[in-house]
DNA sequence: CGATTCCCCTGATAGC
DNA sequence: TGCTATCAGGGGAATC
């Protein structure tokens, strides 16, 4: 499940590996994953040409990253819009032989250097041809997002103001996208075990160093798992397939009634904002 | 405004 | 063997 760490970890990948390379051709086996998916029942005219001729015979300048979507830019101008969701990969090699090429692979892009596939098992994730930098900035897919974690404006201020407004659960203000960007499941059960708060805990009820606890742990948790390549507990994979190695540094993720790291007491699970979530309920509070 | 629930989709797993 | 139910959880949308 792809949260920051994991996309990041993809695009420094990708710009080792497909940065000033040419698009020559682009094989689509899955139209619709050109489009949003709320827009996918609604508009079933899709024109795969228009897709096609603005990404073809250009060059890719940079990859860039806003939230969890990557963003390439091109040499004509226009850009494309990369979203993995759950179970979506952006695979790159020399050689076709060496990609898992099955019924999951929505897009076949022929490289002057190789091959780059965008696989997705459960088809959540998209890939948008976006025609040029207006149509960019004004995209819906960056309306009513959050500060990035590493951005200088993401201060421990802004983010005690933001939960004193607040009386959801700290859990469900760090999945919000519309605070702060890159937390999903996995890394907001392990910031808040970093910082030894109750998940279930009402945003406005933790004091000043509860936040800056708080604040601290999102910053170093996604800087560690960036450092790893992010964790790789089913789906995910690395640009060049391998998995991150954040996996094993998991302290509460996927660990319900085994014993704490810290403690050794037997981990609790609950479902907060529809999601799993399992905390330490004697470390954290 | 927030909380809840359903939905998109497929694979893994459990139970009968 | 094979059917059915449940879970996974990023994000949007409908409903209360």
């Amino acid at each position: 499940m792809p949260e920051l760490p994991e996309v990041e970890s993809v695009r420094l990948g990708l710009i080792k590996q497909v940065n000033n390379a040419k698009i020559n051709k682009i094989e689509v086996n899955f139209p619709q994953i050109t489009l949003l998916p709320e827009f996918r029942k609604t508009k079933p005219a899709i024109d795969i040409e228009d897709f096609k001729k603005g990404l073809e015979n250009s060059q890719i300048k940079q990859i860039d990253r806003r939230a969890k979507i990557i963003i390439f830019q091109l040499d004509n101008g226009k850009f494309m819009l990369v979203h993995l969701k759950m179970t979506g990969q952006l695979l790159f090699n020399k050689n076709l032989d060496n990609l898992p090429i099955d019924k999951h692979v929505h897009l076949l892009f022929k490289l002057s250097n190789g091959y780059l596939i965008f696989r997705d098992i459960r088809k959540f994730g998209y890939c948008l041809k976006i025609h040029n930098k207006t149509e960019l900035n004004q995209h819906k897919v960056f309306q009513n997002l959050g500060l990035e974690p590493f951005s200088k404006e993401f201060t421990h201020t802004y983010l005690f103001k933001k939960l004193q407004l607040s009386s959801r659960k700290i859990k469900s203000v760090l999945l919000d996208q519309t605070i702060v960007v890159g937390c999903g499941n996995i890394y907001c059960d392990e910031v808040c075990f970093m910082a030894k708060i109750k998940p279930y805990r009402i945003a406005k009820s933790l004091t000043f160093d509860e936040t800056k606890q708080l604040y601290l742990a999102i910053k170093l948790i996604l800087k560690n798992a960036i450092k790893l390549n992010g964790t790789s507990f089913s789906n995910y994979r690395n640009s060049d397939g391998s998995s991150g190695k954040f996996l094993e540094f998991l302290q509460v993720y996927g660990r319900s009634n085994l014993p704490c790291k810290h403690c050794g007491s037997l981990l609790s699970k609950i479902s907060i904002s529809s999601r799993t979530t399992v905390f330490c309920n004697f470390c954290q509070k």
